[in-house]
DNA sequence: CCTACCGATCGGTAGG
DNA sequence: CCTACCGATCGGTAGG
């Protein structure tokens, strides 16, 4: 039973947490230094260690509210709809939305799983597995035709669409000659609906 | 117009290469040293640089042989099948194959996405762009109805599967409970030729 | 929260 | 291809 201090203390610690996102996605974790991180958010180098104990604490508090399982979790808790259809497209929809409020938070799953050697991921994923169980519950109770009869195959090719569709726009985002095109997401929802819908 | 040498210092050079390539793929660029990569290819240090003028152009020639693009190039060009169905199949599994070839092979895009800032992916893509164009010619020109009317759509979803396919099987791949059930990349592969097809 | 500093290690070079 | 070494920079600490 901790009473927060009243001001700066905990307002450098969220400046430092941000701070070490941006900088940590934009060029990986071992190319950000400490020093980068204190500047970033208006202060020294040695000042950051009164907020975290040492560069792998930072990473892992970053991963703790930014890991997109973290970011999907919630959304996955509140799809409605009243059918395949209309859950798949809301879920779709909102997870989409949930990853673009953060840029670059993506390259965030390539820090944890290269950089870090995969060290978290257990963790992240087990926290996902009941949230997922109660997607796909709704999913298979309603009353459609499915065409995996697994239902991991299931969420493996959603989740693979997803990607596809963020990683394919990130490479084509890279480009310079990007042609001023809309993102056919729902494209890439209507291509997984009939996929997995028989009709 | 050089002669090579006849034996130690290629051997070494390919050496240093595929040292490279492994530990880079397994713990990233920034937090590979030279020294690391020195020992691994059985040499110290500073011999690397009668081979390599410096980090930076070992990681580009590593791209320019192991990036997932440069490995799946070749693939779609030899395709082969009498239908979309016979194709896609015949691609999806080749490609898959070339890409398992070379362990760690996807985590190349994230150095050079992240770590590297994108510099290598115009290169990249624009090698892609005709073999691309020849693919998606020899698909559109069966005799099939295929749903998206933009070839670009189409193949961003075809890769977009083949990512979806291979990363989540990377994620549960780094967890330890991994059940020995058989990867369903058929599965997968069916999914899209409903969502792609119409039937 | 800052200044000043540490031991370690990095990429790269010199000279043989 | 090796030994020996450089300047720079890193993560982290001490003391105030």
């Amino acid at each position: 039973m901790r009473i927060a201090k009243s001001n700066g203390g905990e307002a450098t610690r969220q400046a430092l947490i941000e701070a070490s996102y941006r900088l940590f996605t934009s060029r990986g974790y071992h190319a950000t230094t400490m020093r980068d991180i204190a500047a970033d958010a208006g202060i020294t180098a040695g000042s950051i260690y009164n907020h975290f104990a040492d560069k792998d604490q930072m990473i892992k508090e970053v991963l703790l509210v930014y890991h997109p399982i973290m970011k999907v979790l919630p959304v996955l808790q509140q799809i409605e709809g009243q059918s395949v259809t209309e859950l798949i497209h809301d879920s779709a929809r909102r997870m989409l939305e949930a990853i673009d409020e953060s840029p670059g938070i993506l390259n965030l799953m390539y820090i944890e799983l290269v950089e870090l050697n995969g060290r978290h991921m257990e963790t992240l994923m087990s926290s996902m597995f009941p949230v997922v169980q109660g997607f796909l519950t709704k999913i298979y109770s309603q009353d459609a035709k499915i065409r995996p009869q697994d239902p991991l195959v299931f969420f493996r090719a959603f989740v693979g669409m997803l990607l596809g569709y963020g990683l394919t726009r990130m490479a084509i985002a890279n480009l310079p000659n990007k042609q001023g095109k809309t993102t056919p997401l729902t494209e890439f929802i209507h291509i997984f609906l009939y996929g997995v819908l028989e009709s």
